[in-house]
DNA sequence: TATCCGACAAGTT
DNA sequence: AACTTGTCGGATA
C-alpha cells in the first residue's frame, strides 16, 4: 500500500504508476519486469498507448488529461478485448482521477488519484482477497436486524400493540433506538454513551428503563440552552437532535429485565459496520409480520439501484462535469444545478433508492469540488460546502415503520457522506441538530396526488425512481384492485400487474417534463399486458428512454423472490435511447433509434390478442381444464388397480397428456366420462371420486365451478375433438431449447389445459408452427413465466401472420414436416426433452429443422433473414399490413383500432 | 365461455 | 442448496 501512496503523489512519474500499482497488489516482480520490457504477459493490443492487460485480472488504460475518464471507461467496458481476456477490473486514469469497474460485481470506483490508497480494498481480489466487504456488511445488517427483531418480539410479549396509535408509537420507539445505536458508534454521540447509560442508570429488572428513556428522548429534543440547569450529567451529555425524530412525546413501552438485556446486547453490535443502504429493508422485514418469512426478499440491491439511477441521471451529470472541467463558472453552475435536482421515489419502502441517489449525488458533487480545485483561481480561504440537501429527496411509503426507517436512514447516509467529505476537504457540517429532513409522506401512493408530494413544473429537474410492488391478478387484495381501477379510470385492466399503476401515474406526473425509471416485473412488456398498458403511455407523448431487458431478480436475502424483472426509463423528450441487453452474462448498452414496448429495438407496434386468426387458419383451442383436485386423474398404478376391479371402466379411462407427459414421456390417465351411463357413474370408486370433485367445485365457489359441480363426471371445461387427430402445443416450455417441440395426438388421448390444440391440424400447420419464423414471432409477443415461453392461442397463434403459399410449396413444406417426424422416430428411446436438449439435439433432427426453417422463410421472401430481430421486424410489418387490410375490409368494426398501432418516426 | 397468468412451485441434480 | 422447467385452477373479458 505504501508503494501505492508513493506512486500517486502529485509529482510521481505517471508512466511508473501501473508498476507500482501492480506491485502493491503483490504481482510477482517477474511479471512486472516482463510487462515493462514489452513482453507477452501484457496481452493488450494497444501496448503503444500505454495499455496494460493482464489475463483474468486487469485492463489498464491511461488517458490524456482533458479526456473523460468516465467516457473512456464506458467505451472500454463495451469493447470486446477486456472480455476476451476475462479482465475482471477495468481501470482508467488521467493521473488526476481514477475510475474503475469491477466487472464481476458491477461496482464502480471513482477516486481522486491521490486518494487511491484509501480505496485499496476495491482491488483486493487481485491480491487473492475476495472482497468480502459486502458480504460482511450484509451479515452485519442481518445480525443487527435479527437482534432487533428479537427485541421487537419481546416488546410485543409484554405490551399491547393493537391500535394504529400504539403501533406507530412502537415504530417510532424502535427508530429512535436505532438512531441512538448508530449515533453512539459513529461519533454523533459520545462513544457508547447510550448503551452505557442504560447499563449504569437503570435497574436490572428494567422497570425504571422506560422513564429513563423518556427522559433521554425529551432531552434530545431540547436545545442545550433551553435545558434545565440541574440536569444530571449522564442525561445532559446527549446533544440536541431535533429533525422531528424526537419531537413527539410518545409513550415508551414496557421493557422489563429481558428487554433491557436485549437492548444492551444490541448496543454491543458493531453498528458502524451496518450499512444504512439496505439495513432498513432488512429490519423492516423483521418487523413486518407478513413478510418475516420472506425477510428482505423485495429490497432492491445496490447494483440494481445503480442500474436505475445511472441511466436516469447520474451518467449524464458526470458527462456534464467532464464537459465543464476547467471552466469555473460552468462548474459553479453545475453545483447550483445539483442543489436543485429532485429525486422522488413514490414507493420508497425504507428508502434504498433515495439513500443511494443521495450518496451518489454527494460523490458527484465532491468530484465537482475537485475539478474546481484543479482550475485553481480558488478564492482566499474558500471553503467548499455541500449544497445538496436531504430536502431534495421525496418519497411516499404506505408502511408506517418503513417510512420512519427511511427518514432515519437518510440522516445516517447524510452523516456518512459528511464524514467522507471531511476526510477530503477537511471539514464537515455537524449532523446535529438535524436540520432539514427528506420530504417523505406516509400514505398510499396510488391515492395521493404526486404533485402535492413533490412539485413538478416549469424549470424543475425531477427524477422519479423506485421499485414498486408487483401483484398479478390473483395476488392483490381488494383495496389494491380498487386503487388500480381508480388509477386507470374506466379502462379494462385485463391481466395488468399492480405495478403498472406507477407507470400510469408517472406518465401523468411527467407531462410538464422530467424522467422516471422503475424496476418492474417483466410481464408488463409481454403478452396481454403490452396492449393494455402501453398505448396509453405512448399516446400521451411519453417514450421509453432506456431499458434493461429481462433478468432474474436477486438480492442478498436468503431466499429470493421468484420473478424476472426489467428496468424501464420514461421521458417526454429522451435525448438518447439506451437499450441494455445481456450478452453471455454481461450487460451491453446499445444506443438505438427506438425501444419498443417489448423492450427490443424497433417501432412501437403493439400486437393485441384476437379471438380469431388474423388470416384464415384452423382454430386453436386450449386443452381440457379438469378443476378436479386430481380426482379424475389416475396414475398408471391407480388405473391398473381400478381396471382390475372394474372391467366396465375400460372404455371410460383414457390417456391424459399435459405438457409434462408430452415432453418428458410421463404417463397419466383420466376418467373421461362424457356420455357415460348411470351404471358406470355409480361404481363406488367412481362415485366417491365424483363426490370429491363436486365438493371441490362447490368450495371454489365461482360461477363456472358451481356450474361444473352439477356435472362432476366431466372436466370443468371440455374441448376435446371427438375424432381424428390434433396438433399439440405445450403451453409452457423452456426457453433454452432451440425449437419448441410440437406433436400429433389422436383424439382419444385427452389433453389437459397445459397444452393448446389444433383439432384436425395437418402437416402444413405443424411445419410452419415448428419453424423459426413462428418461433421468433412467439418470442416477440408471447407471455412468459419468468422467462419460459407461455404459448397462447389469442396472442401468439391468432396474431401470427401466416405466409401465402402455393400448392406446390405447401407440399414441399409438408414433406419437410414429415421429415421431422421421421427424424424424431429415428430415436425411439428419446423423449422430446432429450431430442430438443440444447446441448444434445441429434444432428439429423437439427438439420431437418434447419432445412424446414429455410423453406418456411422462403415462403415469406427469397432473401434469407439475418437474425431473430430481422424476422421479427418483417413479421411485424406483415402483421400491420394485415391489420390495415382487415380494417379496410370491415369499416364498421373499426372499434378494434384501440390496438393503437402507432408507427415510430 | 375461453383463456393467460403467476415478487411461483415442485421437481431433479 | 442450486438449478431446471412446467402444475393448477382462478380471475378476467
Amino acid at each position: 500500500m505504501d508503494t501505492l501512496t508513493a506512486a500517486t503523489r502529485p509529482k510521481a512519474d505517471s508512466g511508473e504508476f501501473i508498476y507500482a500499482f501492480l506491485d502493491a497488489y503483490d504481482f510477482p516482480k517477474a511479471t512486472l519486469t516482463q510487462i515493462r520490457n514489452g513482453g507477452q504477459r501484457n496481452v493488450a493490443s494497444r501496448k503503444d498507448e500505454g495499455h496494460v492487460a493482464l489475463k483474468k485480472w486487469l485492463y489498464y488504460m491511461p488517458v490524456r488529461q482533458g479526456e473523460s475518464i468516465h467516457e473512456a471507461l464506458q467505451v472500454l467496458a463495451d469493447e470486446d478485448e477486456p472480455a476476451r481476456h476475462k479482465c475482471r477490473f477495468l481501470v482508467v486514469t488521467d493521473f488526476r482521477e481514477m475510475t474503475a469497474l469491477d466487472t464481476k460485481t458491477d461496482e464502480r470506483l471513482e477516486v481522486g488519484f491521490g486518494e487511491l490508497a484509501t480505496q485499496y480494498l476495491f482491488f483486493a481480489p487481485m491480491a487473492g482477497l475476495e472482497r468480502t466487504k459486502h458480504f460482511e456488511e450484509a451479515s452485519a445488517d442481518l445480525k443487527a436486524a435479527a437482534k432487533m427483531g428479537r427485541l421487537f418480539d419481546r416488546l410485543k410479549e409484554v405490551n399491547e400493540f393493537s391500535t394504529p396509535e400504539q403501533l406507530h408509537a412502537l415504530n417510532v420507539f424502535l427508530t429512535r433506538l436505532l438512531f441512538c445505536y448508530f449515533a453512539e458508534d459513529t461519533g454523533i454521540f459520545p462513544k457508547n454513551a447510550f448503551t452505557k447509560v442504560i447499563t449504569e442508570a437503570s435497574g436490572e429488572n428494567g422497570e425504571d428503563l422506560p422513564d429513563l428513556l423518556t427522559q433521554l428522548f425529551r432531552v434530545m429534543n431540547q436545545p442545550e440552552d433551553e435545558r434545565p440547569a440541574d440536569l444530571a450529567a449522564h442525561v445532559a451529555q446527549f446533544p440536541y437532535v431535533n429533525g422531528g425524530l424526537f419531537r413527539d412525546d410518545l409513550p415508551v413501552p414496557e421493557i422489563r429485565g429481558t428487554g433491557r438485556r436485549m437492548m444492551i446486547e444490541c448496543g454491543r453490535l458493531a453498528w458502524e459496520a451496518v450499512n444504512p443502504d439496505i439495513f432498513g429493508s432488512m429490519f423492516q422485514a423483521v418487523v413486518d409480520e407478513e413478510s418475516r418469512d420472506s425477510m428482505g426478499q423485495h429490497y432492491t440491491s445496490v447494483p440494481n439501484i445503480m442500474k436505475v439511477i445511472r441511466p436516469l441521471f447520474l451518467d449524464k451529470l458526470y458527462a456534464e462535469l467532464h464537459k465543464d472541467r476547467g471552466n469555473r463558472k460552468k462548474l459553479e453552475a453545475l453545483l447550483e444545478r445539483l442543489s436543485h435536482i429532485k429525486v422522488f421515489d413514490p414507493a420508497m419502502g425504507s428508502g434504498n433508492f433515495l439513500i443511494i441517489a443521495y450518496k451518489e449525488l454527494r460523490r458527484l458533487e465532491m468530484s465537482v469540488f475537485r475539478a474546481m480545485q484543479d482550475v485553481g483561481e480558488q478564492k482566499q480561504n474558500e471553503l467548499f460546502m455541500s449544497g445538496i440537501r436531504l430536502s431534495q429527496f421525496y418519497g411516499i411509503e404506505i408502511d408506517d415503520f418503513a417510512y420512519e426507517v427511511a427518514q432515519l436512514s437518510l440522516w445516517l447516509a447524510e452523516h456518512q457522506m459528511n464524514m467522507l467529505f471531511a476526510k477530503e476537504f477537511g471539514h464537515a457540517e455537524p449532523l446535529l441538530p438535524l436540520k432539514d429532513a427528506a420530504q417523505l409522506v406516509a400514505g398510499n401512493s396510488l391515492q395521493l396526488n404526486w404533485l402535492d408530494v413533490c412539485w413538478n413544473g416549469e424549470g424543475q429537474e425531477v427524477y422519479i425512481c423506485g421499485n414498486p410492488p408487483f401483484h398479478g391478478t390473483a395476488g392483490r387484495n381488494v383495496e389494491q384492485a380498487r386503487d388500480m381501477k381508480r388509477v386507470f379510470g374506466k379502462k379494462a385492466l385485463g391481466y395488468l400487474d399492480y405495478v403498472a399503476c406507477w407507470f400510469q401515474k408517472g406518465t401523468d406526473y411527467l407531462q410538464p417534463g422530467g424522467e422516471a425509471a422503475f424496476v418492474s416485473t417483466n410481464s408488463l412488456c409481454q403478452g396481454q399486458q403490452v396492449a393494455t398498458l402501453w398505448p396509453g403511455i405512448l399516446n400521451s407523448g411519453i417514450e421509453i428512454s432506456f431499458a434493461y431487458q429481462t433478468f432474474p431478480w436477486s438480492n442478498s436475502a436468503q431466499s429470493n423472490a421468484g420473478v424476472h424483472v426489467v428496468i424501464i426509463g420514461l421521458s417526454t423528450h429522451p435525448t438518447q435511447k439506451r437499450l441494455y441487453q445481456r450478452v453471455s452474462g454481461e450487460w451491453r448498452m446499445k444506443i438505438v433509434k427506438n425501444i419498443s414496448p417489448y423492450l427490443v429495438e424497433g417501432g412501437n407496434t403493439i400486437v393485441s390478442s384476437r379471438n380469431r386468426s388474423l388470416v384464415p387458419a384452423l382454430p386453436m383451442v386450449r386443452g381440457n381444464q379438469p378443476t378436479d383436485g386430481g380426482n379424475l386423474i389416475l396414475s398408471e398404478s391407480e388405473k391398473d388397480q381400478l381396471l382390475d376391479r372394474e372391467q366396465r371402466l375400460v372404455p371410460w379411462i383414457k390417456p391424459l397428456i399435459g405438457a409434462q407427459e408430452f415432453l418428458k414421456g410421463d404417463c397419466r390417465w383420466c376418467l373421461w366420462l362424457v356420455g357415460a351411463p348411470e351404471e358406470v357413474l355409480n361404481i363406488p370408486e367412481v362415485r366417491s371420486r365424483l363426490d370429491a370433485v363436486r365438493a371441490l367445485r362447490i368450495k371454489a365457489g365461482h360461477a363456472a365451478a358451481l356450474q361444473g359441480a352439477k356435472r362432476p363426471h366431466q372436466f370443468l371445461q371440455v374441448a376435446q375433438p371427438e375424432e381424428g387427430s390434433y396438433i399439440l402445443v405445450p403451453a409452457f416450455t423452456s426457453e433454452r431449447r432451440p425449437y419448441v417441440p410440437l406433436g400429433f395426438m389422436e383424439s382419444d388421448v385427452i389433453s389437459n389445459n397445459k397444452n393448446y390444440i389444433i383439432p384436425d391440424g395437418g402437416l402444413y400447420e405443424f411445419s410452419v408452427l415448428s419453424s423459426i419464423m413462428h418461433l421468433d414471432w412467439m418470442r416477440l409477443v408471447c407471455g412468459r413465466l419468468e422467462s419460459r415461453y407461455g404459448y397462447s392461442s389469442r396472442i401468439v397463434y391468432n396474431t401470427f401472420p401466416w405466409p401465402e403459399v402455393s400448392e406446390r410449396d405447401r407440399q414441399e413444406i409438408e414433406k419437410l414436416g414429415r421429415a421431422i417426424i421421421l427424424a424424431r422416430a429415428a430415436h425411439p428411446d428419446k423423449t422430446m426433452t432429450q431430442l430438443y436438449d440444447p446441448d444434445k439435439m441429434p444432428d439429423n433432427l437439427l438439420e431437418t429443422h434447419q432445412a424446414l426453417d429455410r423453406a418456411v422463410e422462403k415462403l415469406y421472401r427469397d432473401r434469407p433473414f439475418r437474425d431473430t430481430a430481422e424476422r421479427q421486424e418483417y413479421l411485424l410489418a406483415r402483421y400491420e399490413a394485415l391489420i390495415e387490410a382487415e380494417k379496410a375490409s370491415k369499416p364498421s368494426r373499426t372499434k378494434k383500432s384501440r390496438n393503437a398501432v402507432t408507427k415510430e418516426g
